[in-house]
DNA sequence: CCTCGAAATGCAAGTTTGTTTCGTCAGGAT
DNA sequence: ATCCTGACGAAACAAACTTGCATTTCGAGG
């Protein structure tokens, strides 16, 4: 599903750019970045976020702080690419809390997998549960992260 | 450099799950869910921000609303690997909005970005600037998200 | 050209939230 | 035993968010 709501003015956007790098700026502040009242700041906020366009607010941690200094990128392939086997490698791959990320993909490959994990120990653990069990991962290729240079969910805007 | 701040207690752990979902909560609902008053989430908040722990507090935009629907997964592959090589790369890759993330990785590639483009000519307009004229990249392998399945930045919290 | 209505704005009041202050208490070192 | 440090809760305070309302803007008809 694309996207139905309203096109987005330059306000808008301004906000976004805003909010996408510190979303803890008082609506006061915006206004004057952006030239609008706080009332109209905030509305313009409220609707983007009841309408999707902005998906959630969250604090961003620091994995190595809390004990998953490791981050590790994951290339699966299927045996099977039927819709059903799919489904569940999405179903299963999404219920693992050390998998930050995942998409189901295009190319030599079928998913990508962004993890975190404490030690190699632990990856090592996670890779018998998520690819050895299931029966349906003909192969699995590993990279591990040295450096994350850059890390974020900023989309960049028009503008 | 690992990380030197100190131990975080349940407390802490119990307050960043909270606003690693959503950082609009209430320091007063936080506090009830903890038990604790809310300058004693407050403080503590504050000090996590202060020692990195919490390394931002971000508004997450769906890309597809601001004209940004396709993601794309890229493995870089450098020609030379030699120190000044990759941390030029790693400038670049990082000064590139599109580059939403860039790991510098080990195995069979050196990089590993997270882009996020309107269409596909935009994305080869990016890989002739990025990968075709800077003259140390020796080939890259291109993985078009189908399906965006968990995205974020979560991290396991213990406990 | 004018009127009308929908939608967005700014202002100002009212409410909630975040922040600071202050007094108290527990644990460790002197 | 005493002091010092760090953390807590309660209450006062400041700031931010939210709501209601009158006004403005803009476009579609008449």
């Amino acid at each position: 599903m694309p996207f139905s709501p309203p096109a987005l003015d330059s306000f808008d956007l301004a906000i976004l750019a805003i909010l996408q790098r510190d979303n803890t700026t008082p609506q006061r502040l915006i206004g004057e970045a952006v030239n609008l009242s706080a009332p109209a700041v905030q509305r313009r906020i409220k609707r983007m976020e009841q309408t999707g366009v902005i998906a959630g607010n969250v604090a961003v941690v620091e994995p190595a702080a809390v004990g998953h200094p490791i981050t590790i990128f994951v290339e699966v392939e299927l045996e099977s690419e039927r819709a059903e086997m799919i489904d569940a490698a999405k179903r299963q791959f999404s219920a693992a809390p050390e998998v930050q990320q995942c998409y189901y993909v295009t190319g030599e490959a079928d998913f990508i997998l962004v993890i975190t994990v404490a030690d190699m120990a632990a990856y090592e653990a996670l890779t018998r549960k998520l690819f050895f069990d299931s029966n349906n991962v003909r192969k699995f290729r590993t990279f591990v992260a040295m450096d994350r240079v850059k890390v974020g969910l900023t989309v960049p805007l028009p503008g």
